[in-house]
DNA sequence: CATGAATGAGTGTTCATTCAT
DNA sequence: AATGAATGAACACTCATTCAT
């Protein structure tokens, strides 16, 4: 799930670190005119002027407006992965159920912090398809890894595949759904518990057994 | 389901028609533009050179360039509910399970037609929110529709209503998925299936029974 | 020492004309914009709206900054062409002496008109290396042409060659150097009269005879 | 023919000399990137990176950007005007053919070199008209005091004044054009002792005596 | 002296839109 | 209605130059 892991060395780098905290304003500064003015208002002396940097320095640290909106999107997705990550390891040792349903929290939790701006970046923000895809190919990966002891559960390889793809489907997609479209007078916590047992049915085969000891490990 | 129902009036069809012909051929080039060159190079002279339309005329058409990426999604919105309305009227009599059978085919036939359109309508092509919104709406009033007969199954009235969001959200969402981004190496056909499956399980209440009545046998 | 020839067909291009209008008008106000205050300060809005046209305009005209310096450097080299060219057609039937007498009235002609101008586009105005070299290249080949009568005259071809080179390049360096650098004090018919005697003295064969005969018939 | 004579003082010559050299480097770097990309994408950023100096460090060394291309068009005129200078030195005693076959190949050497770099600094590197009539001046002056000694043979003081420019320009122009133009076909001794002939037989008066004893003494 | 990050005025160029014909 | 030349505000981006370290 790593996306790209440019770990500064600790010590190394006072001028990376200081590039690093001026990319970050760079980027803060995008979300909060993308939420006040709309994505098609945003210029590239904008956002300089905004986040007190000025145009010269934007061009230091980006080549153009595009990779400015680009570097946004990753470092959502960045979030999303670690947030994501995290959760797949500590659920190491638990059951199938309790790996999903942290997933799900943690999808609740990555969207559910900024509503908006996820909203924005996937309807107003243009991101070359791949962006989207990188995500799901991750988190269809990382099922996949989480789904293998029960292989035999699923038939063949293909159906272990295609598992996982549905699984991490229904977690990014009606995870988002349901923190940016629940129906209005339903709670948060209600649509979670539904998309885990819509999950967890899916995964029952034919709604035989509840799945007896689904462990990670 | 229906989107904005401009039902000509009789007579003054000849030039209305004439100028539905230029907006679709404007639209339709519009598609041709972004798959060649991407969003971010079009501009309106190069539509209306493209369309062999003037700049003069297009701007009788659309009040300006944002007019006609929102037109785009409309259509766009428009072609996918046609086919879902459709489905859903001959569906009327037919159980729950051949309703949704059928619904997932629309989707898949929606998307399936040009995936490379859909996938650049979402990416490249801003939309503010409320475009995908309203179809999902849209699609989850349907459902709530179409499950009502069944309410009793489904405890309360926010359990419909959840219901129906989920199951209108997965045919959306995975609909989409299993089109765009299916595993190499599985069929669309058996994909479809898993989805179908994917969904009765949802419905099928704890995978305990099949749904006594809904016919989903 | 044809440049291009697009010469207009009379009556098929009011639009052609008023282009062609315009073109005129923003060379012209490049020059004064030269002359005024330097090549270095020149900008393509300045010259636009010296020029009294939109920017916009003058990109329609124009596909870049360079091109317009490009054609400015086209429009003084076919001046000269056509100065040179008209004067060779008169002296068809002059002795060579009367011919290059002519040529380097031409030259005067052309560079004394507006010495400035001349100064500022060989220093000021960048300039690929060819388009000099084209107006060499084409003044050369006319000289080969006129002095090939007397062939016999000049050993072997080589020899023709070389000599069309020497006169064809001393007309035009010696003649750019007396309109805009010879000595305080002498006048330029004086000067002119030197540099015909020069070529003659060169053309002369060792200095010997003077030059018995040698018509361009 | 001294350009500027910059006689470093004695004991400051360690930092002076590496300051020389870092211009010197300069210099050369520009050379290259004329080369390479051509004048119009040369920055001073992009000169300092290539010479391997901070940018900080060329503005040391120039107040300018302008001023780094008057240097190097002082320098290439700088190291004309030794070659010629020491040409002249050494043709004090010799006859006035001497000498002027002396200094034609003086200008052989100096553009021969290099005359990739010639034809940029003249085509490209703008150039306040000065620069060119600098080095026209001084070499005419050169040959005023030259030919002095026969001033008798050339009427008046004006006639001395312009046959010393005639053969300066001659020397310049030509000398320029048989480097970087002359004819394919011929060789460059050929046309060198073309050009000495040419200038000869302009010096030969009327074509009477051939120079009889003419020392430069 | 050296450095190179930072500056920001200014540039070339685009492109949505208008409007006289 | 249709046209498309003209517009010019606005944009992305560059680059000569400075100055704190």
């Amino acid at each position: 799930m790593k996306a790209k892991s440019k770990k500064a060395a600790s010590r190394r780098a006072p001028v990376q670190e200081r590039s690093q905290l001026t990319v970050e304003a760079i980027l803060d500064t995008v979300i909060k005119l993308l939420k006040r003015r709309g994505a098609s208002s945003i210029t590239t002396n904008r956002i300089a002027e905004a986040a007190g940097v000025s145009i010269g320095s934007l061009y230091q640290y980006f080549p153009n407006k595009r990779a400015i909106f680009v570097a946004l999107h990753e470092r959502h997705i960045a979030q999303v992965d670690r947030i994501m990550e995290r959760r797949m390891a500590e659920s190491a040792e638990s059951t199938l159920e309790e790996l999903i349903s942290s997933l799900i929290d943690g999808m609740i939790e990555a969207h559910a912090t900024d509503p908006e701006l996820s909203a924005l970046l996937q309807a107003e923000v243009p991101h070359r398809a791949d962006g989207t895809r990188d995500f799901s190919v991750r988190l269809h990966g990382a099922f996949r890894k989480a789904l293998a002891p029960h292989a035999r559960e699923f038939g063949s390889r293909t159906d272990l595949d295609m598992r996982a793809f549905f699984v991490s489907n229904m977690i990014d997609a009606l995870g988002h759904a349901i923190v940016l479209r629940r129906p209005s007078g339903s709670s948060l916590s209600r649509a979670r518990a539904e998309l885990l047992r819509a999950i967890l049915a899916y995964l029952g085969q034919n709604g035989s057994s509840p799945l007896p000891g689904l462990g990670v490990s």
